[in-house]
DNA sequence: CTTTTAGGAATGAATATTCATTCCGCATAT
DNA sequence: ATATGCGGAATGAATATTCATTCCTAAAAG
């Protein structure tokens, strides 16, 4: 099989980056995973918050497009948004276990570029304009939106950190209480 | 006032781990920002990981402290448990508004010596117990323990997030309502 | 078909920088 | 005068980055 180096480079860097971090994260360790001279990585990438930033970028773009793909037609329904959302992140995260978490531990640090952060602003205000229709029709609770989107959210990410350390089991029969959990803290009571 | 430089140090060593990370902070870094020498640090802790674990002991042991103390007397009552322990919970953030993020994005790292896992599992040890009692009498929905904690702590985890960066403003209205969502989330319906 | 050769890719040792830790002289208190 | 606490320059280890060299591939020449 005819490997990139370059994607070799990107898929070692975001497991270290998830699992310890961006300052924990050294360039001889990313040579080494990637199985490439240190060298190798400054053909390919100006220096390590360049790398580090086209991986975020990569990664929330793949987020945000799997997040908008196929979303529900109907645009009043946000009970099926939501639904949608929750488990099109899932399938995200299954294609690759570390990118939210990469993504989530990484999102307010310093070293975030203007297009990463534009990025990921982005992404949220698509979340936000969900959330504020659904609010409008009387569907979800009355809270500022940035409030429900860090309920949903945040449980989602922790959820995951309990899957990617195995004290919690994926079942699909679990990920739909979950979905329902999610969708009972934030829905008009 | 008189300051104890100890005092001083961790103050400074908390701001900056909560904001920064653990390998993204240096020691001449938490000098400065503690007005003290690089070297006095070192007559206080033994090296920098030691610095961080006793830090991170002390605010889980507050922590723990705090969602303990006077714990409702009414054992039956798990609405009032979970009114009691998110409300603690904000008491603590608002005492000090980095040791929640401080603690959450190091719980699980490499550098955390045997004595602060432990501090943290007792910890989530507690709060598992009082979920179980709760499925136990029905008025929680039958989820593994850990999936109901993950839920609810990774929202308030999150919300307070956006509340540090001034995204999000604390009113007591807003946390009431909070509070009720993430009750929803996890009742028995 | 084999050999030569040019140019890009890859390497890892060498360099420059940053960082944790140590150490020594100064100041303050006893 | 001695002891104690402190600061911050000095040290050495670790790290990011560079660069001279080697390695590959593929086309040109024989």
């Amino acid at each position: 099989m005819i490997t990139n180096k370059r994607d070799d480079v990107l898929e070692a860097a975001l497991l270290l980056f998830a699992e310890r971090g961006f300052d924990g994260t050294t360039i001889p360790m990313i040579a080494d995973k990637a199985k490439v001279g240190a060298g190798t990585i400054y053909r390919y990438f100006e220096n390590k918050e360049a790398l580090f930033n086209t991986l975020f970028q990569y990664w929330v773009t793949r987020l945000s497009e799997i997040v908008k793909d196929n979303f529900p037609s109907d645009l009043t329904n946000i009970r099926l948004h939501h639904r949608h959302i929750f488990f099109q992140i899932i399938q995200f995260v299954n294609h690759n276990e570390h990118a939210l978490h990469f993504i989530d531990s990484h999102c307010s640090t310093h070293y975030l570029d203007e297009k990463s952060q534009k990025l990921f602003a982005d992404f949220l205000e698509f979340l936000r304009s969900i959330l504020e229709k659904g609010k409008e029709q009387g569907d979800i609770c009355s809270l500022p939106a940035d409030a429900l989107i860090a309920i949903v959210y945040g449980a989602i990410v922790q959820l995951f950190k309990l899957m990617r350390m195995n004290i919690l089991e994926e079942t699909p029969e679990l990920l739909v209480n979950i979905e329902e959990c999610c969708w009972n803290a934030i829905k008009a009571h």
